[in-house]
DNA sequence: TTGAAAGCGCTAACAC
DNA sequence: GTGTTAGCGCTTTCAA
């Protein structure tokens, strides 16, 4: 393994008979250049597998071609993002950024501590922010917002925002999953999610809004704080059906939730739908999967993640912007 | 929004009334400075929410600090990575990596085409390369292996591999998913999935073997090319049924295909397992949520991820590596 | 049309 | 101990 030296655009340069002026200009199409000698530099550095070294040109230009894309885990306590909705959504963002000719820098935030958000900032590493999940992390992202433009969040949309946001009406879908299991005749029906998470704290909000407009009383006991992701979900519906809490139906915050919530449903000896109606949220992939296929709610995450980077782009070249909600939809499969 | 002016090293030194080398030094925890200044300094820097500048700090070193993990999509003509197992990898490299204190750069490459690794290495904007499957760029990783060290790639045990690989063997782990359907009395197992991907074919060779060890002759009718992702694996199943081909069990190159087959086969009426036997490949975390769970063969990506990332590091400090296969393991679980 | 030279923000060899 | 200075590889103003 003969570790060969990396060609710098000297290199080239002296290739060519030329200077790293010309060399330089003739990379980035100017015109300047007559045609010919242009094409011969350009073929050149084909040949000899040049490409001009990013960093440096980043310094100079003082842009690095790069948008980041940073996950803030402020409540799950585990390393992971193990959830299939930020994983889809990192999917379908890289794939945003890259169509526009930029470079994906993926940052997970285990323990948001003050000032983390100025820090990556400051590291100078990108030409903007994607935030996926406001996480705990409301207040941090206001602070900055009013200094620091090119800066995109995915989330609900919680009082007193003033970063530019993506997310859907988490309220309006919530209220489209119960009013759709009160329409199946349902009455006991539980929340399964952890109510801290901003977006699951509205679609808290949401449910309980549509009980009471289906004039359905609200039992404390039927919400059950289930975690994000991992197995603790399992226990959510474990717990109440131990307690002995009588149900009929599950609204989940999440899809993972609510896959959990059939397994342990079907090993209670449950039948989804017949005894028990289940309804998550997100319409991640895996819902499809499932057996039976689970019904949920949609977020529509190919055209979340176009709107982010648009929103950002946008903002990058120094526009305002509003933030968009998109409406959820309501998927019925036979769950 | 007042776009504040970011800090620059200079700024520190004129506060603190010292040069910047002394900055430098005393942010880098250098002991020529003495203790006390240097607390005071890193103490103003935090106070400013200043970071030194990476990508001056990175030309000037030489290095990035930062790994780019990168997805070759040579086979899949869909823009997205939306297998599951590919998103599960991205995020334990992403955990492992954060870890050493090192930033991701994810990149995802959809039509290779000649020279992209040279260009990705040319571009300067990472230490190292971790290359998520071998796509169908087998011989482009052999040639640049010779002369770029920092690079490890997660797949297969091809022959003539020259790169410094971590995966598990396929070919046993497609045997132990066919002995067990054998073992379960089966003899009509179809196998679902696209060979051309080198670890697909893998898993067919062990399926094959399997097959001629347990004395059931290779019917080529029951192989069906199900893609790796996306809704077509529900048409390969689907075609099998249509065409009147009896099958017994289905061994699938991926969990995402296998419970596409599941899906086919519930709504062709047929029953898993009474009907017919499953088993998928990967062990992804829906395996776990799908109902019935799914059986399948386990990769740990866990220690994957490791092991990859601490090969990379070492071949980044100049070491030489072997390649890492783990043995796979039969996770039975209720299809 | 082309090249010389300055400078992006930082680190470290060298001088004091 | 601390500061001066050179230079990482590039782009672009300025001069020719």
């Amino acid at each position: 393994m003969t570790a060969k030296p990396r060609l710098k655009m000297a290199d080239i340069a002296r290739m060519a008979g030329v200077s790293t002026s010309t060399v330089s200009r003739a990379l980035a199409g100017n015109t300047l250049i007559p045609q010919p000698l242009r094409e011969r530099i350009v073929a050149l550095a084909l040949a000899e597998g040049y490409v001009v070294n990013q960093q440096a040109r980043g310094l100079r230009l003082q842009r690095t071609q790069t948008i980041n894309v940073v996950i803030p885990l402020g409540h799950d306590a585990d390393q992971m993002i193990s959830d299939p909705f930020f994983l889809e959504m990192v999917g379908r963002l890289a794939d945003e950024i890259t169509l526009r000719g930029y470079e994906v820098l993926l940052t997970k935030v285990l323990a948001p501590t003050q000032g983390w958000l100025d820090r990556i900032i400051q590291l100078n590493r990108s030409d903007g922010l994607l935030i996926i999940g406001q996480s705990n992390q409301h207040q941090a992202l206001n602070a900055v917002a009013d200094a620091y433009g090119p800066l995109v969040v995915w989330g609900g949309d919680l009082p007193d925002r003033r970063y530019c946001t993506v997310g859907v009406d988490n309220v309006a879908g919530a209220r489209l999953a119960v009013e759709h299991l009160i329409g199946l005749g349902r009455r006991r029906i539980a929340f399964l999610g952890l109510p801290e998470a901003p977006e699951v704290g509205l679609r808290r909000q949401g449910y309980l809004g549509a009980l009471e407009a289906g004039g359905i009383a609200v039992d404390p006991a039927l919400t059950v704080p289930a975690h994000f992701s991992g197995e603790p979900e399992l226990e959510g519906i474990q717990y109440l059906l131990s307690a002995g809490v009588s149900l009929d139906a599950v609204f989940a915050a999440s899809d993972v939730i609510a896959l959990g919530a059939i397994r342990a449903l079907a090993e209670a000896g449950l039948r989804v739908p017949e005894d028990v109606s289940v309804v998550g949220f997100d319409d991640v992939t895996v819902a499809r999967y499932s057996w039976p296929p689970l019904t949920t709610i949609r977020q529509d995450l190919g055209r979340g993640a176009r709107e982010m980077v648009n929103l950002l782009f946008a903002r990058i070249n120094g526009q305002a912007t509003d933030s968009v909600f998109m409406a959820p939809e309501l998927v019925v499969r036979q769950t």
